[in-house]
RNA sequence: GGAGCCGUGGUGUAGUGGCCUAACAUGCCUGCCUGUCACGCAGGAGAUCGCGAGUUCGACUCUCGUCGGCUCCGCCA
């Protein structure tokens, strides 16, 4: 059924095949990727992962039987072919292929393994649901398109090592067993069978070790960490990922942000050959917030949110005023040439606008002729209208949309109503790479559900010097030195100075409500790791698997992980996570207390 | 925890209460074919319409539940 692949040595990769080897007796091996049965002729084309060329099984050259095997070849049968390079005949070359120009004229097939038939084309584009291709996903993989992001992957990390190797950053490895911390994420838990009852979790992140080193005098660390969190999935979030981490001693923020800007117009220079022009666009979050609704804006298009309180509050429309006298937001944005969107269009809108909480989106109506339409005009005086209009840069064919709600439903709602319309606009250009850094977040935000301020960031991100005396008096004005680099309106990496200043902790701890001993079980052994001489420090995490989505333009980072999962979190190739011997839970000493029997599908 | 979309031969779709004994494309199988490259031509096989219950004289079609996939909200310090 099938052949040793004994005394069959591949020359070279099938796609590196070249006018150049003419004359030259090769032996490639790959996966049949389309058969040709003439009759007299076969046409075989053998992929690999560097390309397609062409066999021709021709029976006056071929002999022993070996044509008549050529005939049983199938879709993706493996084959190993000895045989002669040729230019293709007058008129016969493929323009369309790399090797377009040769053909490999056989005379040894070896079928080195058949295969049943696959479930899917494998080529560009399929038009195959996601669950068959993640059941398959050895077949996906050889895909052209999936094969390249994971081609670009390796030849990223291979960049990002190098760079920071060069910039004198030692590469540590930090355990993937380690200590629970019920802060931040859930965690994924692991039961310790030599200590009954106890547990390890799988690192959210290497944040604690990354300072410790810190303190050990490792002064400029990074490290290529895969990352666990329990949470639910996206089409950007998998409950592994991989940062870059790194880590730098006695530096400020300035010297982060230039070395990691750096290091991304290296890379994208060298994986993807697009120039970064540097230094990168700095924007607070707060003007983030207030022109683009978001703390990951994408700059690649305008349609910037525009405030319109102090226009609105002398007005008789009580949505507007009430919001106002309540300390909330009205503002607005422009959707240029838009004045023809039907009824139902603007309500497509306002439902997408309540998602995020707004409870109504109010517009006005640019007519051709200049006139306007709203349901807003009895409220409003003409001068009061003409205000906003020109506020927004209103021309005849616009639509002007309002929301008022607190600070952030209004930024989450009109910013969410920006990408849409961008996006259905087609004011996107996709060829753009738009990085910017999102500086200055605030140290703390207000938890409705705890009642208290909880970090933003985390517990240990340095707030501003200036700041400092605000901590505990007046701690929703205190902005910390915490920065976000982002791409295309995704948050690719994030990062803080950290605090080393023990009264600095103490205070921080005391304005997040925490005691003593709570954060002493918690980060313990950090704390006691600092009593021993701490550098400042600072560092940041890049989200890989995002930049490369974005570097290969895809649409989920699923596309960029060899073997990601689904959004309930399953791997569909190896079904994981699955039923596991009583006996294997008697040695870790868990009893699983309820389980509700899976239907059958 | 919540919202929305989807599930019909291997794959992608059509069919939205009786016209369905389920259609189309592609793939698959068989035969023919010496220059194709999404080869072509002829013939053939292949689906109890995700699963379960209900409504109905009658369900692929309607209702409820359930399983699975995707997108989003919450969540992701």
């Amino acid at each position: 059924m099938s052949d040793s692949i004994q005394g069959m040595k591949r020359s070279c990769y099938c796609g590196q095949v070249s006018l150049a080897d003419v004359g030259r007796e090769l032996v490639l091996t790959g996966w049949t990727h389309r058969r040709r049965d003439h009759g007299g002729v076969i046409f075989v084309d053998l992929r690999d992962r560097e390309g397609l060329v062409q066999v021709v099984f021709d029976p006056a050259v071929v002999g022993g039987g070996m044509f008549e095997k050529a005939e049983t070849i199938r879709n993706e049968y493996v084959l190993a072919v000895r045989g002669k390079v040729r230019p293709r005949p007058e008129g016969s070359a493929n323009p369309n292929l790399k090797t377009g120009a040769v053909e490999v004229v056989a005379h040894e097939l070896r079928v080195l393994s058949p295969s049943k038939t696959p479930p899917f084309y494998i080529e560009d584009g399929v038009d195959v649901d996601e669950s068959i291709r993640l059941k398959y996903r050895y077949l996906d993989i050889r895909r052209p398109e999936i094969l390249q992001c994971l081609t670009l992957r390796s030849k990223v990390n291979k960049i990002i090592r190098d760079y920071f190797v060069e910039h004198d950053f030692l590469e540590v490895e930090t355990p993937t067993l380690m200590k629970s911390s019920p802060e931040g994420a859930r965690d994924f838990l692991v039961p310790s069978r030599l200590r009954a009852g106890e547990f390890f979790a799988l690192p959210q992140s290497p944040q604690i070790y990354k300072q410790i080193l810190m303190v050990a005098g490792i002064d400029r660390y990074f490290q290529i960490a895969r990352c666990f969190r329990d949470e639910d999935l996206r089409a950007d979030r998998q409950p592994e990922f991989t940062q870059l981490d790194l880590e730098m001693s006695f530096v400020e923020q300035d010297d982060i942000l230039t070395l990691v800007e750096g290091m991304v117009a290296h890379l994208f220079k060298e994986a993807i050959g697009v120039d970064v022009p540097l230094p990168l666009p700095r924007l607070s979050w707060q003007e983030a917030m207030e022109r683009y609704g978001s703390d990951k804006p994408d700059t690649r298009f305008g349609l910037e949110i525009v405030e319109v309180g102090d226009l609105v509050k002398d007005s008789q429309f009580k949505a507007f005023t009430s919001v106002l006298e309540n300390g909330g937001r009205v503002k607005g944005l422009n959707a240029r040439g838009c004045a023809h969107f039907s009824r139902r269009e603007i309500d497509e809108l306002g439902k997408l606008a309540a998602v995020y909480g707004a409870k109504g989106l109010a517009y006005i109506t640019i007519n051709e002729d200049g006139s306007l339409k709203s349901p807003l005009l009895k409220f409003f005086t003409e001068e009061q209208m003409a205000a906003i209009v020109r506020r927004l840069e209103g021309r005849p064919g616009d639509i002007l949309f309002f929301v008022a709600d607190t600070f952030l439903v209004v930024a989450a709602a009109l910013g969410k109503l920006r990408l849409k319309l961008g996006e259905t606009l087609g004011l996107i250009d996709e060829n753009k790479f738009n990085f910017l850094w999102v500086v200055d977040f605030p140290q703390f935000e207000y938890s409705e559900e705890e009642k208290r301020y909880v970090a933003m960031h985390h517990p240990f991100t340095m707030p501003r010097e200036e700041d400092l005396p605000y901590l505990l008096t007046d701690p929703g004005r205190v902005l910390a030195q915490a920065y976000d680099i982002v791409l295309n309106g995704v948050e690719v990496g994030g990062g803080s100075l950290r605090i080393h200043r023990k009264e600095v902790q103490e205070n921080m701890f005391r304005a997040l409500g925490l005691t003593e001993e709570a954060t002493r079980s918690k980060f313990g052994y950090l704390l006691e790791a600092f009593e021993y001489g701490v550098p400042p420090h600072g560092g940041l995490a890049f989200g890989i698997d995002r930049l490369i989505m974005l570097m290969a333009g895809r649409d989920t980072i699923r596309d960029v992980i060899a073997f990601p999962k689904t959004q309930s979190a399953m791997d569909l190739m190896s079904q994981a996570p699955s039923d596991v011997d009583q006996r294997q839970l008697q040695e870790l000493h868990i009893a699983v207390v309820a389980k509700e029997k899976k239907g059958e599908a």
